[in-house]
Parts: structure tokens; C-alpha cells; sequence
RNA sequence: GGCGCAUUCGUCUAGUGGCCCAGGACACCGCCCUCUCAAGGCGGAGAUCGCGGGUUCGAAUCCCGCAUGCGCCA
């Protein structure tokens, strides 16, 4: 009763008339909240082992999360398998490891046990039989004998004649004794609820307040299937108040079935849990995100590059915010003010380009030795081969304040300094090194090369950023070429690339060896293509 | 087709009757900084709050209708 009317929308339109009372600020919403639910949130996660989690679901295990930590609730992991046909092999895994590397810790689950177990969905059969025979006692549910031909061809006949589709209740009147005769004889068949057949039943979603459906216009749904495996329908309300569940956040596609959920709860003699359904995330073709869009599982973001803490970040202010302009903050600063009330109903896009800005902001702000860390985990996968494993940490730690605001994603790292780990660098293109005053008379170009590394060569004892650009510097004047172009062939020559770390401290940390090598070489290829 | 949900800059969002001819962020444009690329700083452009009625002294905010999108029945 009192917690599903009574549970205040932040948010509604329309509808309801003022049947529920409404917070009028953030701040009562969260006390109440407080006072109502302190110690006793339980709240989960229910996938269904089809596949990875995808981030527009894991988007709602976040909320859920953040709602369990916020009021000293339990989050939970139920494994939904009870369609076995679209079980995929490792799923249960995948799932763990997405939300173990999202930080999503779990009270309760397959992995971790708990009071309400078993957490997986399979294994609580006898729990769903109980429940159909004390529904089919009760006469709140029957068997239903009609075949999926039988069905198929009511479909159509309601089609062809304008009428609303849905179960229209031939079995609903079979005598009880007689079906349950020909159900014990082995005859195949289902067991549907009985749905109330007039009247409404009017429920109230957390963020979209009440929403109300005429009873004649739901038809009965199966609980039961022939296999003996529950639909969601029985096993959302077996399980939802077996295991205590407080909020039951799902997708707003629930949202049509959600008033026959509360029947079967009702008639059941349970209490219905305050419903929460989150809006999808669309991709940019406006439709629901899907594997056509690129990546979307958790583990394929990982794989990319993104930090965890910025998905997190970036997936859980998606149709959430703390106020006005607030774009970055912890797991622990959204845990404080998170409310799952204070949820925009409406779907949303998902901006990409904000995402990798979010991550290069996470990046940047890391500890830098916690940074250096990520680089060489990264690194170790993506350098080539050549180079010995593990990667020289010592290395690492050197270059990364100079590259940490030049990556947005941790994919990048190696591209941007795989030369730090090798002898060698190819030399590059002739046309690479070549600035603007070059780039009208390329045959001064290995003059200035060769002058520079002369000017170099005597620094080989005192090989450090500031005396490097100095002699450079003063170089340049002398020669009457821009610094900076004369800066591009060194930086071509010791990296083989246009886009690098500052030059000098690159210089410094490759070495005088390797830098006046590689320098000595790019002014051989450079003579070989611009003769004099 | 029936039912339901949604609707504020291109995108994400703030907004809960006067503080809003609408604030922030990403992206975009310009300037500054600068050895490349970034990062950063400053500034700019960008929303008749889906449309139409109504309530009110006053509406993005409340009510009604419509439209559109999406979902469920499939």
C-alpha cells in the first residue's frame, strides 16, 4: 500500500491529479527518501545471460547501484535464464566483469551468496511451481490447453476484423477439476493468470507518477510455460518479493505489463516493490542503441581505451544531474546526492564526443603514478612485439606528465610513444620534416639538420631539456630559420613523427645515444632527397 | 489498429508559477598562450521551451486537446 501510492514522483505531467503528494525540492525528496528506506533498500541488477551488458543496461545498474550505496541498501545480481534457448555461453562471467570493472560492487549474487539465494533463476524452479499451484488454488490463474497454432490463428482472426489483440480466455472457463485431470494425463499446455476482467488498476512509477490501465483491455498472461520454466511476468514476482526487493528498476518497455505484475503480486498476497522504469538510450539515428551503432558492451569500452570511472561518470549523468553545472564527480559525490526520483523520464541520445572528452578529463586528473600505472598495463598489450615485456615502468613514468593531456583514450599511448622503446625509429617521409621556411628551399633542409646535430653533439654531457632548447634556439637565429621549423626536423628525426611530446624533454629522456643517431640517419635520407 | 510513455540549443542536461525574452556541458567558430599536437584561458554563435487552447496579475513550469517519436500487444 503505502509505499507504491505513496511513493511521490518528482516528475509527472499528467494524470495523476495530484493523487500523490510531490516533494517540492531535491532536498525533501532525498529526507524522506532517507527516512523511509534507511537500512532497508534492496535493490538489483536482473540480466539475462544473453550476451554482454550493453551500456544502455548497465546504465540502469548503475542508478541501482548508486541508489543501494547512497541508502545503505544491497545491490543484487539475479541471473534471469529462465529462457534457455538465448543463453549464451560465458555471459554470467562477462557480466561480473563488467561490473567488476565499473566498480559496481555487489552485496549479494551467484559469486558472493547471501540470505536469498540461489541468485540464479534456473535453480528456483520449485519456487515458481509453488507459486502457479497456489495461483491455480486460489483461482487466480488456470491451465490453458490452446496450442500455438490455435493462437496464431486467433491473432489473425482479431486482426482481420479491427478487434484488440491479445489472449481472448478460451481456457479461462475450463472447469478446474477437468483441465487439472488432462494436465495429470500429460496433456501440453500453460498456466496464465487470471486477469481481473473490468475495473482499472492504477500504479505509481517513481519518476513518472501514477500511470493507470483499464483492466478489460489486459488479457492474461502466461506464468507458466510448457517447459515448466516461469515467464518473467511469475518470476519478477516470485523472486522480486522473495528476495525482499524494494525497487525494481527495468527498462520502460515493463511499463505495459507492470499493472498485471501488480495483480499477480496482489494476488499472491504480496506487496507490491515501488517500480522504476529508465528511459532507453538511442543512437544517433534516433532509434534504440544497438550493435549497429559500434561499440556498445561495457567490455568493448574497456577494450577501447576508456577509463572506468569516466563511463561511470559519463553514463550515469545521462538523464541524471546533481545541478545546474555539475558535469564531473565521483562515485563517491554521486553516491551522496543520488536519487533515483530525481531521473529524467525521457530517452536519450547517446553524444559520443562527450564521452572521450569525459575520459581525457579523467585522465588528466589521475594521480600521476596511478596514470603511469594504466599506460604500461596498456602498453604491454599494444607496443609491437619487438619490444621486451614487461614494459620498462621506470620509462613510463618518465614520459607520462608530458603525454597525459595529449590522450583522450588509452588506445592512443602507443601510437604516441612507441619510439621511447625502441632503439631505432623508421625514418620517416622526406616531406614529413619539412616546416614552412623549409619547405620552399627543402635542400637547406639537411644543412640544418646537420648543423643542429653538431650543435647537439656537444651537449652529450649535459643532455637536459633547458640547455637542448637553448642551443637550438640560438641556432635557429643564426641560421635566420623559424625556431619552430628547425624544432620539426629534430622532431621528425628523433620520433619519426609530426605530433609528439614537447621536443626537449622528449630528447632528454630518449638520450644522447639514440637521439644522435637517429638525428645522423634522418640527415641522410633528407641529403638522399633534396640534393644541394 | 489499440494502449502507454516521452517532448527545453545539433547532442546531454538545469528548470517544480515571478530570480528564465531560459543557465551549464560536449561539439562548432574566433582570439590568446605555444617548438608540433594537445591541454588551458577568454569570447561568440546556437532553444519563438513540439503545436494550439485554457487557468493565472504572471506559465518552460498547472489543465485540456492535437502532433510527432518511441515502446508494448507482435
Amino acid at each position: 500500500m503505502a509505499r507504491v501510492r505513496g511513493a511521490a514522483p518528482r516528475r509527472h505531467r499528467r494524470g495523476d491529479r495530484g493523487a500523490a503528494r510531490r516533494p517540492r525540492r531535491r532536498g525533501a525528496a532525498a529526507r524522506r527518501g532517507r527516512g523511509r528506506w534507511a537500512m532497508s533498500v534492496r535493490v538489483r541488477y536482473a540480466p539475462s545471460p544473453t550476451g554482454d551488458p550493453h551500456v544502455g543496461n548497465i546504465r540502469t545498474a548503475i542508478w541501482t547501484w548508486l541508489h543501494a550505496r547512497r541508502h545503505g541498501g544491497a545491490f543484487i545480481l539475479r541471473i534471469e535464464d529462465t529462457d534457455q534457448s538465448r543463453a549464451v555461453e560465458g555471459s554470467v562471467e562477462r557480466i561480473e566483469d563488467s561490473l567488476r570493472w565499473l566498480g559496481l560492487d555487489l552485496d549479494e549474487g551467484p559469486e558472493q551468496g547471501g540470505d536469498y539465494g540461489p541468485y540464479v533463476q534456473s535453480q528456483r524452479l520449485e519456487r515458481y511451481h509453488a507459486a502457479s499451484e497456489q495461483l491455480l488454488a486460489d483461482g487466480n490463474a488456470y491451465r490453458c490447453f490452446c496450442t500455438p497454432d490455435d493462437l496464431r490463428a486467433m491473432r489473425e482472426r482479431q486482426r482481420a476484423a479491427g478487434r484488440p489483440q491479445g489472449y481472448e480466455g478460451v481456457c479461462r472457463d475450463l472447469d478446474a477439476a477437468r483441465a487439472a485431470a488432462r494436465a495429470a494425463a500429460g496433456e501440453s499446455h500453460v498456466i496464465r493468470f487470471r486477469m481481473p476482467r473490468d475495473g482499472v488498476t492504477v500504479f505509481s512509477d517513481l519518476i513518472r507518477g501514477a500511470i493507470r490501465y483499464e483492466n478489460r483491455l489486459l488479457d492474461d498472461l502466461v506464468l507458466l510455460k510448457s517447459d515448466g520454466f516461469p515467464t518473467y511476468h511469475l518470476a519478477h514476482a516470485v523472486d522480486d518479493h522473495a528476495m525482499a526487493i524494494t525497487h525494481v528498476t527495468r527498462g520502460d518497455e515493463w511499463i505495459p505489463s507492470t499493472p498485471r505484475h501488480v495483480r499477480i503480486f496482489e494476488a499472491l498476497g504480496h506487496e507490491p516493490p515501488t517500480y522504476v522504469h529508465t528511459p532507453v538510450i538511442l543512437g544517433p539515428d534516433g532509434g534504440k542503441l544497438s550493435k549497429r551503432h559500434g561499440a556498445q558492451s561495457v567490455l568493448d569500452y574497456a577494450a577501447e581505451g576508456y577509463l572506468p570511472e569516466a563511463l561511470l561518470n559519463f553514463l550515469a549523468i545521462m538523464g541524471w544531474a546533481l545541478d545546474d553545472k555539475t558535469e564531473i564527480l565521483s562515485a563517491a559525490e554521486m553516491c551522496a546526492a543520488f536519487d533515483l526520483a530525481d531521473l529524467n523520464p525521457a530517452p536519450a541520445g547517446f553524444n559520443s564526443e562527450k564521452l572521450e572528452w569525459m575520459n581525457g578529463v579523467y585522465m588528466r586528473q589521475l594521480p600521476e603514478a596511478d596514470l603511469a600505472a594504466r599506460f604500461a598495463e596498456r602498453l604491454d598489450r599494444d607496443l609491437p612485439e619487438s619490444v621486451t615485456r614487461p614494459v620498462d615502468g621506470g620509462l613510463v613514468e618518465q614520459f607520462t606528465p608530458l603525454i597525459r593531456e595529449r590522450v583522450k583514450l588509452l588506445s592512443e599511448v602507443a601510437e604516441l610513444t612507441d619510439f621511447f622503446f625502441a632503439e631505432d625509429v623508421p625514418v620517416a617521409e622526406p616531406g614529413e620534416f619539412l616546416g614552412r621556411s623549409f619547405r620552399r628551399e627543402p635542400e637547406r633542409a639537411a644543412p640544418a639538420l646537420a648543423a643542429a646535430t653538431a650543435a647537439l653533439e656537444g651537449l652529450r654531457d649535459d643532455w637536459r631539456t633547458e640547455p637542448l632548447e637553448a642551443a637550438l634556439r640560438s641556432l635557429a637565429e643564426e641560421l635566420g630559420v623559424r625556431a619552430g621549423d628547425l624544432f620539426m626536423l629534430c622532431r621528425v628525426g628523433v620520433t619519426g613523427k609530426r605530433v609528439t611530446p614537447p621536443l626537449f624533454e622528449t630528447m632528454e629522456i630518449v638520450g644522447p645515444a639514440a637521439s644522435l643517431a637517429r638525428l645522423a640517419a634522418a640527415e641522410t635520407a633528407l641529403r638522399a632527397a633534396y640534393p644541394a
